[in-house]
RNA sequence: GCACCGUUCGUCUAGGGGUUAGGACGUAUCCCUUUCACGGAUAAAACACGGGUUCGAUUCCCGUACGGUGUACCA
C-alpha cells in the first residue's frame, strides 16, 4: 500500500500518456495568423503537425487566426497556402478545402466565441471590464514608478472598473449606452495547474501568477486565448503542437477548458523548441536573414505597404524536399544516423518523444548541404529542366540537349541550380577575360603551338564532335608537336573557360561545340600571345 | 522584476550511473583527379559551474550561472 503511494508521483506521466494513447482519433491543427509572410519556424511547426497527423493516420487542419483586425495583411493568407503547398504539406481541412467544422477562419466565427464568453459570464468565470486602455496604461506606469508590475488579477480586480465592483444596474446601463468594454477571465486565486507536456513532461504553474486575461476585445473579437480553446474543442483537436512561446499561456488555456466544462476532451499539449539566431541571442528573425544573406521565409515576400522584398528559400534555389529535410532535423532526430529523409520516410519515423527540448540555432550551412545532396540525387533530365527554367529567367537560350549535357557535367559541383550559370558561365558565352594568375602559370609557347594545330584539326573534322573525338584530335596535335599533355591541358582550359576550374575539359569542348571551341582557341592564342 | 522552459564538440545532435562520449555540417591535412568538384581517409573539437546521492556522476537530486520565452483589448 505505502509502496504504491510513494511511487505514485512517478507514474503521473504514464497516466497522462495512457490517456494520450486512447483511441481518440488524431486531429491536429496548424493555426497561423495572416500578419505577414509565414516564418520558417512556423513552417517547421506546420511540418511537425503534419508528420504527427500522417504518422497516426489522423487529420491535418489549418485554421486562420485572424482575430486581430489591425494586423491583417493582404496576401498573407495566400502566402501561407502557397508555402505549405510548395513544401508538400497537405491539408485535410482548411478555409480553402473546407471541412466538417467550417468556417476555418476565426473572423468568420465571431458569434461562436460570443456564445461561450456569455457562458463564462453566467457561470461566474468571467466578468465585464470597462477600464480603458489609457487607464490601464497609466496604471502600469504608476506601478513601474514604484518598481512594481501591474497585473489585472485577483489582487487588483476589485479596485478596477468592472462588473465585479460596479452595481449591476450601472453595468447594464454602461453596456446599453455603448461604452466599450472587454470580457476578462476571472482567474482563480490559488490553484495549482499541472499538465503533462508531450515534449517537456510535467509542468506545474500556480494560478496566482496568471492575470485576468482579456477574452473578448472591445471590438467584439475574441483574443487568441478564448478563440483557440473554443475552436480546438469544437474542432475536436486531439493534440496541440505549437511553439514554445505558448508554454507560459498553456495553464490559462487549461483553466479555460475547465471553466467551460471541457476538461475531459482537452487536447494533449506539445510545445516545440524555438529556432534561434545563428549567432548571439534570441529567436530567429527576419533581420538575421538580411544580416547574413539568407532566407528566413519559404517564399519571396513583397510587403504590400512598403514594397520591401524579403527573400525566400524557393527563390534562393532550395528544393522543397531539401528544405523539409533540413527543417525536420532541426529539433527532431530519428535516433539513428540517417540524415536524408523523404517526406514519406519522415512520416514513418516521426515521433514527438524524439523532439528535443532546447532551442536550435539556425545554421544555413546545413541547409545548403542538404540542397546539395538533393541536387546530386536528381536525374539529369530533371536537373536540365530546372536549369532551363533558371536560364529562362536570365533570358539565356539553350537547347534541352545541351542543358542535359551541362546538367550531367555540373551535377556534383553545385549546391544550387543557379550556380551552374554563375560558376560555369562559359557554357553560355566565351570568356571575356582570362584569369591573370592562371595565364602567367599555365600559358606557354608549347601550348600555343599545340592549340593552334589542334584548332586546325578540329576545323577539318567533318563528323560529329564528341568528347572522344576532341580527345583523339588533341592527342594527335600533341604527338605532332612532341609536347606533353600536362603543358597544354591547363592552357586549353584557360582558353575555353577563362579560368582553371570546372568539369572535364573534353566534355566542355563537346558541349561548346566544334565552331565555338575553335573560336575560343583562336581568340586565346591571339590575345595571350 | 516575476513566472515558466532549457544547457553534450563552433553548429545540429546521439547517448546515458562505469563508454576510447558516437554521427552529421563546418574547418584542416592527405588520397583520388592533369584542374574544380564528388568520393575516401585522418585530425582538431563537447558533457556550464558548485554541492549532494553513490564504490563510481556527463547521466539522478538541489542550488548557481547563463540563455530563451512569456508577462498587450498581438498571435
Amino acid at each position: 500500500m505505502s509502496y504504491l503511494w510513494v511511487h505514485l508521483p512517478n507514474f503521473a506521466p504514464c497516466f497522462s500518456y495512457l490517456r494520450y494513447m486512447t483511441d481518440r482519433p488524431v486531429r491536429v491543427r496548424f493555426a497561423p495568423s495572416p500578419t505577414g509572410p509565414l516564418h520558417i519556424g512556423g513552417m517547421r511547426t506546420a511540418l511537425y503537425n503534419y508528420l504527427f497527423a500522417r504518422r497516426a493516420g489522423g487529420t491535418m487542419i489549418l485554421r486562420i487566426e485572424d482575430t486581430d483586425q489591425n494586423r491583417f495583411v493582404p496576401g498573407a493568407e495566400e502566402y501561407i497556402r502557397e508555402s505549405l503547398a510548395w513544401c508538400g504539406i497537405q491539408l485535410d481541412e482548411s478555409p480553402w478545402h473546407g471541412g466538417p467544422h467550417a468556417p476555418y477562419r476565426q473572423s468568420e466565427r465571431k458569434a461562436v466565441y460570443e456564445q461561450y464568453a456569455q457562458q463564462l459570464l453566467h457561470s461566474g468565470h468571467a466578468y465585464y471590464a470597462f477600464d480603458t486602455p489609457e487607464e490601464l496604461e497609466a496604471m502600469r506606469e504608476r506601478f513601474k514608478a514604484s518598481k512594481n508590475e501591474f497585473q489585472y488579477n485577483a489582487a487588483s480586480r476589485m479596485h478596477m472598473r468592472n462588473s465585479l465592483t460596479l452595481p449591476a444596474e450601472e453595468v447594464a446601463r454602461l453596456i446599453a449606452s455603448g461604452v466599450p468594454y472587454v470580457i476578462r477571465f476571472k482567474t482563480p486565486l490559488k490553484e495549482e495547474i499541472r499538465f503533462y507536456d508531450l515534449i517537456r513532461g510535467n509542468v506545474v504553474v500556480q494560478s496566482a501568477t496568471i492575470d485576468d486575461k482579456v477574452l473578448m476585445k472591445s471590438d467584439g473579437m475574441p483574443t487568441y486565448h478564448l478563440a483557440n480553446v473554443v475552436d480546438d474543442y469544437l474542432m475536436n483537436i486531439s493534440h496541440v503542437i505549437r511553439g514554445e512561446e505558448w508554454l507560459p499561456s498553456a495553464p490559462l488555456h487549461i483553466l479555460l477548458y475547465r471553466a467551460l466544462g471541457w476538461e475531459a476532451t482537452m487536447p494533449q499539449f506539445a510545445h516545440l523548441p524555438l529556432l534561434l539566431k545563428p549567432e548571439g541571442e534570441g529567436k530567429l528573425s527576419k533581420r538575421d536573414g538580411d544580416k547574413h544573406g539568407f532566407a528566413v521565409f519559404p517564399l519571396q515576400w513583397k510587403n504590400p505597404e512598403t514594397g520591401e522584398v524579403s527573400r525566400g528559400f524557393r527563390e534562393d534555389g532550395y528544393l522543397p524536399e531539401a528544405l523539409i529535410n533540413f527543417l525536420a532535423l532541426l529539433g527532431w532526430n530519428p535516433g539513428t544516423e540517417q540524415e536524408i529523409f523523404s517526406m514519406e520516410q519522415l512520416i514513418a519515423s516521426f515521433s514527438l518523444e524524439r523532439v528535443s527540448k532546447a532551442g536550435a540555432r539556425f545554421d544555413i550551412h546545413k541547409a545548403k548541404w542538404y540542397n546539395q545532396q538533393y541536387i546530386k540525387a536528381l536525374s539529369d533530365e530533371k536537373l536540365a529542366e530546372l536549369l532551363l527554367q533558371e536560364l529562362d529567367k536570365q533570358a539565356i537560350s539553350c537547347s534541352f540537349e545541351k542543358a542535359l549535357l551541362i546538367a550531367r557535367a555540373m551535377k556534383e559541383r553545385i549546391s544550387f541550380v543557379h550556380e551552374i550559370i554563375t560558376t560555369a558561365k562559359f557554357f553560355f558565352e566565351a570568356p571575356h577575360t582570362y584569369d591573370a594568375e592562371t595565364v602567367t602559370k599555365k600559358w606557354n609557347k608549347d601550348a600555343e603551338k599545340v592549340l593552334t594545330i589542334f584548332a586546325e584539326k578540329i576545323e577539318h573534322w567533318q563528323e560529329e564532335f564528341t568528347a572522344t573525338t576532341a580527345k583523339n584530335l588533341l592527342n594527335e596535335a600533341l604527338a605532332a608537336a612532341g609536347v606533353k599533355p600536362g603543358l597544354v591541358m591547363p592552357a586549353l582550359r584557360l582558353a575555353m573557360t577563362g579560368s582553371s576550374g570546372g568539369p572535364d575539359l573534353m566534355d566542355i569542348l563537346a558541349i561548346c561545340g566544334k565552331d565555338e571551341t575553335v573560336r575560343r582557341i583562336q581568340a586565346a592564342v591571339k590575345q595571350l600571345a
